[in-house]
DNA sequence: CTTACGGCCTGTACGC
DNA sequence: TGCGTACAGGCCGTAA
């Protein structure tokens, strides 16, 4: 994307988790993109006129490239998964586009970046990029988990007086940025600690140890491709493989991997989200 | 201020 | 086979 311009925005639903504006197509047709980053869960799109595009995948989005040059493309692993998709397809055989197909991107060279997303919690939304971090979606989150900022003592600090449990308070964006239910899990057991456990009894010593465990949890998934649960995939079709590494997510019942443990992984509810453990190695 | 909870959507897996 | 229920990688608004 990278050096392209875009030539054509066409959003064929605007209702997102937060509506497209009315402004949207007009603010990027036209524009050259520079660079894209990332901020917590958010992509960063930044185009040559301070603008910034902000695209959050929610738990079901996509971002998928199909060449026009190349029909193939939308035979890429991944990209047709559900059901309504695959029978919308033959219906509008020539667009290439399926049902939850609900931004489309035309890139200067015929490529269309299409963002897919069947549940609709994804969002779009534009940005300057003079107060970027000021926007409200960006402007309370936390450090980032693979940052400088993101330390033992920075974690100590942050958990200070909560009372929720650790758990979730790896999950509150505010506190730590761009984790989720799976690296958590990971990173609780890891570093030993009870996914109930009161966030205000992780002192300095465990905050060092949760640090340095979400640190290696990431690192690790990301070099892995990330963990491919039902339809995640790259935006090239790829699978992540990092599933195969879990120790205790999506584990329930399995022996505990620790060597020499007697237990077996948990599963209980925290925040409505499942939470995975083990009772005997994680205190 | 903090925390708990329901809701947003749609698709899939599973039990009856 | 068909139906109902639970659950899914996230996050926000509201209430307490």
């Amino acid at each position: 994307m990278v050096g392209r311009r875009i030539t054509d925005v066409s959003v064929r639903r605007r209702d997102l988790r937060i509506p497209i504006p009315p402004d949207f197509e007009a603010r990027l047709v036209g524009r050259r993109i520079e660079n894209v980053g990332r901020r917590a869960k958010y992509i960063l799109v930044s185009l040559d006129d301070d603008t910034v595009l902000l695209i959050h995948l929610g738990m079901s989005g996509r971002m998928a490239v199909l060449d026009e040059m190349d029909p193939s493309d939308a035979l890429v692993p991944g990209r047709f998964t559900h059901g309504p998709d695959t029978a919308t397809l033959s219906k509008e055989r020539g667009t290439g586009l399926g049902a939850h197909d609900h931004v489309v991107f035309g890139l200067e060279t015929g490529i269309r970046i299409v963002f897919n997303d069947h549940r609709r919690f994804g969002l779009m939304a534009l940005a300057e990029a003079a107060h970027l971090d000021d926007h409200p979606l960006l402007a309370a989150l936390g450090a980032e988990p693979l940052g400088n900022q993101f330390t033992g003592p920075y974690l100590a600090e942050a958990l200070k007086g909560r009372k929720t449990p650790i758990k979730a308070a790896l999950l509150n964006q505010h506190i730590v940025a761009g984790v989720g239910n799976i690296y958590a899990c990971e990173a609780l057991f890891r570093a030993g600690l009870s996914p109930r456990r009161s966030a205000h009894t992780v002192g300095p010593k465990r905050s060092e140890r949760l640090a340095a465990a979400l640190r290696s949890v990431l690192r690790e998934a990301i070099e892995a491709g990330g963990s491919t649960l039902r339809d995640y995939a790259h935006a090239d079709g790829n699978l992540g493989y990092f599933q195969h590494a879990f120790s205790v997510y999506d584990r329930e019942g399995e022996p505990c991997a620790t060597p020499g443990c007697k237990g077996a992984v948990k599963r209980i509810v925290q925040s409505n989200r499942s939470t995975f453990f083990c009772g005997f190695c994680q205190k």
